[in-house]
RNA sequence: GUCCUCGUAGUUCAACGGAUAGAACAAGCGUUUCCUAAAUGCUGGAUACAGGUUCGAUUCCUGUCGGGGACACCA
């Protein structure tokens, strides 16, 4: 990478310089946003200046003076208060090309650190449809999954589903009473869901109905035989559905521990954490409540009221002496810590639940737990009204759905292309490209942000979409198809035209960007990447033709699709969206 | 009420404290004897408001206004 190298170059300069650095300061070097000035700049000299009392720019000449870069850079310059910025040389460039087109990881190089790291996402419930606001989870999980085992962490993902919980003494009275067995074989969570439903109704409408559902749950947790045997099949049924849609989407798990595999570990935990003193009964439930270890203001068991701070537990038990969420949260992490010694545990959940894991990860470090436990936040997904998605109330659009309509609308154009595809060819580019269009569209955005559901922005196929990337690379494999038969690209390679340079610097800058994701958790920086590589080179070609240059210049515009279309592939492949020869 | 989060072009979104705030969509006019036109060139338009910190603020801090969310026995 460039930009750990000049690092190194300019840390080293200053101690070349006789200038001692501040504890805990690095120089900082990024790429730069604007290429007139350089391809790297630093504003390292401008932070040290206001520290150690000196002319910014005066300091920054010192640097430059010790600085040894010739090996990298044609040119160094101090702009405006203090930058430094340098712009790389050819031969630099070159080499870097040359690594891509080799190197397996495109040039990527590994962490120096590597870590054990288990990601918990997607988590849907048991006798329920993915709907959209699963989306985000899903996609940008798997995308963090993908990148973090690509440099060199080791990743144990986990698919925490919602398979336990009060809503299964509705579903076991609804089999029991009304079930309708065709349905069932046929579409087995629609089944389940409209049993759900109908139950729910009757419930509201009638005492006696939730009574009996409320008998039903509690037979179910003392073990009741065939109670467990339907719950039993309610979580095979809908995970065998589930395994569908992760099938078309590409998305693997190593793990489907759910909530009711922590059942037996649920008792324990409560009555270690009341030994402990870390948990109190109160009000007839056991609840968490603040140590006053932390300032009232970031002890997520407090709130202000008026002027003074009032309890806000975490309550792990219930009166009746059932569990909750953060029970089996607490439960679950320490299974991940014991059994699979995790460094760190992330959580992609959305917005709404960063009270709770608060609450959850300061509990669990009374606990003497020290593991680095991170809520991978996400903005919601809103319906038209500007308001959530419900699952409990307003009808949601199905994810199913939506990667259906995606596939649908690729196909159509597709039918358009006169490119000969047969049948097949044409399903399997529509699945690519579709499933590509619906993940790119979360992906490439702040995962932060909150968006409305536009049928239209998950699915177009134009402008800045999967669509658009997938066509560079399409673009890149149709020349070497047409060279017809092996080319030996050789080691002699001569940038001169801009446009070759830009997309060789595009390409150089892979490296950073792929470690950049997981410093923020954050998918849409390499979805902005190789959206920006896909210009680059649909730039370079329109203003460089390939297949009629000659010599070296033919080798090196060559080398250029080469890299481009690994870059492209690996890339993707980190945002789990796949590649195709021909679209 | 308290806490969290967001507020950027007509719309949907970008921008690890950096230089002239980027794209896409929508609109208009062009580019195919040339490697896939799902491409490409050109033309307008934005940081909610008020302070503060800084050489420099969309970014950090404070307040106001506005959207969304969470706040003891749901998950």
């Amino acid at each position: 990478m460039f930009r750990a190298v000049l690092t190194d170059r300019l840390q080293a300069a200053f101690t070349a310089a006789g200038i001692s650095l501040p504890e805990g300061f690095t120089p900082n070097v990024v790429i730069a946003a604007d290429t007139r000035f350089g391809n790297y700049q630093s504003n390292a000299a401008m932070i040290l200046s206001k520290q150690l009392k000196l002319n910014p720019r005066a300091l920054a000449q010192q640097i430059v003076d010790k600085l040894e870069v010739t090996d990298l850079c044609e040119k160094i310059s101090i702009d405006g208060p203090g930058f430094l910025n340098f712009t790389l040389g050819t031969a630099a460039l070159i080499q870097r090309l040359s690594l891509i087109v080799q190197d397996d990881h495109a040039g990527v190089p590994p962490v120096s650190k590597p870590k054990r790291i288990v990601i918990d996402f997607s988590a849907p419930n048991i006798a329920k449809p993915m709907h959209v606001g699963h989306i985000r989870s899903t996609f940008i999980g798997d995308a963090l999954a993908r990148v973090a085992r690509f440099i060199g962490h080791t990743v144990i993902t986990d698919n925490h589903v919602g398979d336990w919980g009060t809503q299964f003494g509705m579903i076991i009275h609804g089999w029991k009473t009304q079930l309708d067995q065709a349905k069932l074989k046929q579409d087995p969570i629609h089944a389940l869901v409209s049993v759900y439903k109908a139950v729910n109704a009757e419930a509201k409408a009638d005492e006696s109905v939730l009574t009996l559902c409320k008998n039903e749950l509690v037979k179910l947790q003392q073990g009741d035989a065939e109670n467990l045997a339907i719950w039993k099949e309610c979580v095979r049924l809908t995970l065998e559905q589930l395994e569908k849609v992760y099938g078309t989407l590409d998305v693997k798990f190593d793990h489907y521990l759910g909530e009711s595999f922590y059942n037996d570990a649920l008792a324990p935990l409560v009555a270690d954490m009341v030994d402990k003193g870390i948990a109190t009964i109160s009000e007839g439930a056991t609840a968490i409540f603040s140590d006053g270890s932390v300032p009232p203001e970031n002890d997520p068991f407090l709130i202000r009221d008026k002027d003074e701070w009032k309890a806000a537990p975490c309550i792990i038990r219930k009166t009746d002496g059932g569990f909750l969420y953060a029970t089996t949260d607490l439960a679950t992490i320490d299974y991940r810590v014991k059994e699979w010694n995790a460094d760190e545990i992330w959580y992609v959940v959305g917005a709404p639940q960063q009270l709770h894991f608060r609450q959850v990860f300061a509990a669990a470090q009374r606990r003497g737990i020290n593991t680095k436990m991170v809520h991978i936040v996400f903005g919601s997904i809103l319906g038209p009204d500007g308001k959530m998605f419900k699952t409990r109330s307003g009808e949601t659009v199905g994810l199913l759905e939506v990667i259906e309509e995606a596939i649908e609308r690729a196909r159509a154009a597709a039918e358009e292309k006169e490119q000969g595809f047969s049948d097949a060819d044409k399903n399997e580019i529509a699945r690519i490209v579709g499933g590509g269009s619906v993940k790119y569209a979360e992906l490439s955005q702040n995962r932060l942000t909150d968006y409305k559901f536009s049928w239209d922005k998950m699915l177009s196929l134009q402008g800045n979409t999967a669509p658009y990337l997938l066509n560079a690379y399409v673009r890149t494999r149709s020349i070497f198809r047409k060279l017809e038969g092996a080319v030996e690209l050789t080691p002699e390679l001569a940038i001169t035209e801009p446009a070759e340079r830009a997309l060789a610097m595009k390409l150089a800058q892979f490296a950073e960007n792929a470690h950049d994701v997981l410093d923020d958790h954050r998918p849409n920086l390499l979805a902005n990447y190789l959206y920006e590589l896909a210009n680059t080179y649909h730039g370079f070609y329109e203003a460089c033709n390939v297949l009629r240059a000659e010599g070296i210049v033919r080798n090196t515009r060559l080398t250029l699709c080469e890299a481009t279309s690994r870059v492209l592939k690996t890339g993707l492949g980190l945002l789990g969206i796949q590649t195709t020869e021909r679209m």
